[in-house]
DNA sequence: ATTGGTTCCTGCTGGC
DNA sequence: TGCCAGCAGGAACCAA
């Protein structure tokens, strides 16, 4: 389930080995995952180097020679693979978009639920006017977020903070994993209103997010030989979690007996610690 | 306007 | 052993 720290250190993984390579060409094996792939896409990126690598919320930002940001989202199952000429594995069912680089070396998009994407625009312009990425909240490492701008942004309302970290236009990045770990992390019931959430509250819980996304990256980056698995898969790595999966077990955090509740809100599946999170 | 529910998709798991 | 229902989840979409 890649959220931020996933998508970070699979980005950097490419960063590392496809920075300025040239790609020849872009083999697509169906005309879309989660929403059609742009007509324009293959051409728009063959012969052309990768100039740059870069993370925005949960996608992966491409950025082409002479302009042009590919960009891609993993959605639940996407993983980058990265394939070495000569011992390459046959393609997988469910490799999806293919980029074959100059010397051979392959990267490969692959998705099995396919609720990745996979998309293009022209420019910056156009990226910050792409549906996808005009409503994104702040970035939760950047410096527009912080304690006084989440309480900004959780003012009046009154859905349940677990909800409203979901909501990408509240803070970009986070998921369902993210999310439990960093309530519990800042001692925050999730069905707290999140209009609730002001003040130390919500320094402490800003405090929070950015510490479990710093620590998750770390520990991604020191796990990886340069963010790339042996298999030539990018960015997922061993982590152990506090609270999320861990139902009927001992909460890590208290002396007593208190065990970790698993509830469901709003379809998915929260984990916490109920004497802990108030 | 805000909020909640549904949908997409396939691999894995648990129950019989 | 094999089958199948149910579950997992990000984000777009719809409905109240």
């Amino acid at each position: 389930m890649p959220e931020l720290p996933e998508v970070e250190t699979v980005t950097r993984g490419l960063a590392a080995a496809l920075t300025g390579k040239r790609l020849i060409k872009l083999e697509l094996t169906r005309p879309d995952l989660r929403r059609a792939f742009p007509p324009n896409l293959a051409a728009r990126l063959q012969g052309k180097r990768i100039e740059r690598f870069a993370r925005r919320a949960k996608y992966i930002l491409m950025h082409i020679e002479g302009g042009g940001i590919a960009i891609a989202h993993l959605g639940m199952s996407g993983r980058m693979i990265i394939t070495t000429p000569g011992e390459a594995p046959p393609r997988g069912k469910h490799d999806h978009a293919i980029f074959i680089f100059e010397g051979g070396v392959e990267l490969r998009f692959n998705d099995a639920r396919r609720f990745g994407s996979l998309d293009f625009v022209e420019d910056e312009a156009a990226l910050e006017a792409h549906p996808s990425f005009h409503h994104l909240g702040p970035e939760p490492l950047g410096n527009a977020f912080n304690g006084p701008s989440l309480a900004a942004s959780l003012k009046g309302k009154k859905t349940p903070i677990k909800a409203a970290l979901l909501d990408q236009r509240v803070v970009s990045g986070l998921g369902n994993i993210y999310v439990c770990e960093a309530l519990y992390s800042a001692g925050l019931s999730p069905n707290r209103l999140a209009g609730t959430v002001q003040g130390d509250r919500a320094e402490r819980l800003a405090a929070a997010i950015h510490d479990v996304l710093t620590r998750a990256i770390a520990a991604g980056g020191s796990s990886l030989r340069d963010y790339v698995q042996a298999s030539g898969e990018l960015g997922y790595f061993q982590h152990q979690w506090k609270v999320y999966g861990r139902e009927g077990e001992k909460c890590p955090g208290c002396d007593c007996s208190t065990v970790i509740k698993r509830i469901v809100q709003s379809g998915r599946s929260t984990f916490y610690c109920a004497k802990r999170q108030r």
